[in-house]
DNA sequence: CTTTGCAAG
DNA sequence: CTTGTAAAG
């Protein structure tokens, strides 16, 4: 069991396709739709400010792919002020022109994996010109796959993060426990000068509500505890998850879906991509938005709304 | 130059896009179709003796895709009594089932590169079982790659090949000497005994007007001098090019086109598929097809049609 | 199941 | 340009 991926637990026999407990009889292996249907946008925040401040991720799973689906349609119309792209699996060379002739995205910043530009990979495409652009997580060791961006805007750190997967057998999970310490220490160094929005797939469902297998995936990797205590103590440490402080208790909210046996079809997903906040940003929240009818990747994308203000990127000691 | 392949040379600039000599003038780049149409069927040999025995040859590219683009619907219509493929890229359990339950040829023998399944491969699929079947051509050393397959027929030795590409910059050119001079043996020796039909892709244009541009293709493989003389020296030693007997001097008649750039729209191809055979079978050819209309793969398949009589399985000495 | 890379043609 | 393959998810 500990053999099997992640993604090909989530359609695993075990547990998730028998009838669910109380339900009405079903056929064996017929599963319900249970589709999560994002509630229309709050455009202000509780205080009464309204969103001036957008930002979209998305897993593309394979820049060029993406492009080649017509998603760059889809990013048109969503006008983020940031657009954060992770697993593009393309050397900056190799990004298609499409892209970076984005007319409302012209700041654009790559990183991908030394070596093989075919793996991992992350973007941060942006409308206005960030005051200062970092990579990595400041461990050599675990900055070679290209997986973090960090943009400095006036009020705020923007971070967009693709976490390593703990692969095939957990193969990997030891160096994503690494990787988790040394995100949280880089948030932390990030968060005690400015408050921090970290966007982009964090690769760990952390509750039982945010899978739809929880029990058949209790050794899948992004479903170990390891994984999920590391979330636990980002946010122990002072960080929120936009979309649940927003929707506790939402089931079926989902943002990937395995490509192995239309498991999206049956919403049989996980939800793996977050906009993560300092805690003293939260009054700043107008929405964070999950949009799983958007196809063009094995995930869906992600939005936050956010009302930045005069007071909103003053230092850490002055609020909170 | 001798780095680009034969493929990559025949779409090249260096001879074949000019304007053909004496002909009026024409945009640059721009070629006329040339199309060959390939004549109605004879059906009777000069002698007046009726066809009843054809077999159908094709390089088919990947056994799998080829059946994915319904390649079998045309099989079933050619209808032929012996059905040679190569280049199946497909070890015999890979094979499809609906290949495997071709009602009029139940007869199916295979042969696959030992080690890796995905390349090279041949098979002979057979409406009547053969007396016997061998595979290869007598040198190991040369056999590992499922090139060749033996049918031993009542009047004749049925031999399906695909002889091996030169490679880039001609890097198995050597390689391909050898194993001409070995298959030429291997019919020899066959020859002793029964008549011989070989039939598949050889993987050379013997003249000038078996390829679309010669000069350009000089050192590419499949046309380079040592690629011809072989095929010479098995037209000198009392063998048949029967597309060639019987339609002498009949230009851009060919059965490759490769993927790149259009060259199929334009016919810019080669002739690389033969049914070669005994010259003392001449009197029993009717005809020799090229379906070049097929689609299903960058090679279209070959025919040819034969009139088996009584005296036809008779020994070498007897006849001739 | 799909995306990369690659080798081969 | 298309077929295979493997590694990765």
């Amino acid at each position: 069991m500990p053999k099997r991926s992640r993604k090909e637990a989530a359609e695993g026999e075990e547990e998730g396709s028998r009838p669910a407990k109380g339900g009405r009889g079903q056929a064996k292996g017929v599963e319900p739709a249970l589709l999560y249907v994002d509630p229309p946008l709050r455009e202000v925040t509780p205080g009464g400010q309204r969103s001036n401040f957008k930002v979209t991720s998305w897993n593309v799973d394979g820049l060029r792919a993406w492009v080649r689906k017509g998603a760059l349609q889809w990013v048109q119309e969503d006008a983020p002020d940031v657009l954060l792209l992770q697993e593009t699996k393309c050397a900056e060379a190799q990004v298609p022109p499409e892209v970076r002739a984005l007319p409302r995205l012209p700041h654009q910043f790559w990183a991908s994996a030394s070596g093989r530009g075919g793996y991992s990979g992350v973007g941060l495409l942006a409308r206005e010109r960030p005051l200062d652009v970092t990579y990595g997580i400041g461990d050599p060791s675990l900055d070679a796959e290209g997986r973090v961006i960090t943009a400095e805007l006036p009020s705020l750190f923007l971070v967009c993060a693709y976490v390593p997967n703990s692969g095939r057998g957990l193969a990997r999970l030891a160096e994503r426990q690494r990787w988790d310490r040394a995100l949280r220490a880089h948030l932390s160094r990030l968060d005690a000068r400015k408050p921090v929005l970290l966007g982009g797939d964090l690769n760990v469902a952390y509750q039982e509500l945010d899978l739809r297998h929880p029990r058949a995936n209790r050794r899948s990797p992004g479903f170990t505890n390891e994984e999920r205590e590391a979330f636990g103590e980002l946010l122990g440490g002072g960080f929120i998850d936009s979309f649940r402080f927003l929707y506790p208790g939402v089931p079926n909210a989902f943002t990937f879906w395995t490509h192995l046996g239309g498991a999206r079809g049956r919403n049989v997903g996980w939800r793996l991509d977050y906009f993560v906040l300092s805690r003293r940003l939260r009054g700043a929240l107008c929405d964070s938005k999950i949009r799983n009818e958007v196809m063009g990747s094995d995930h869906c994308p992600v939005s936050v709304y956010l009302a930045l203000g005069e007071g909103e990127g003053r230092p850490r000691n002055g609020a909170d």
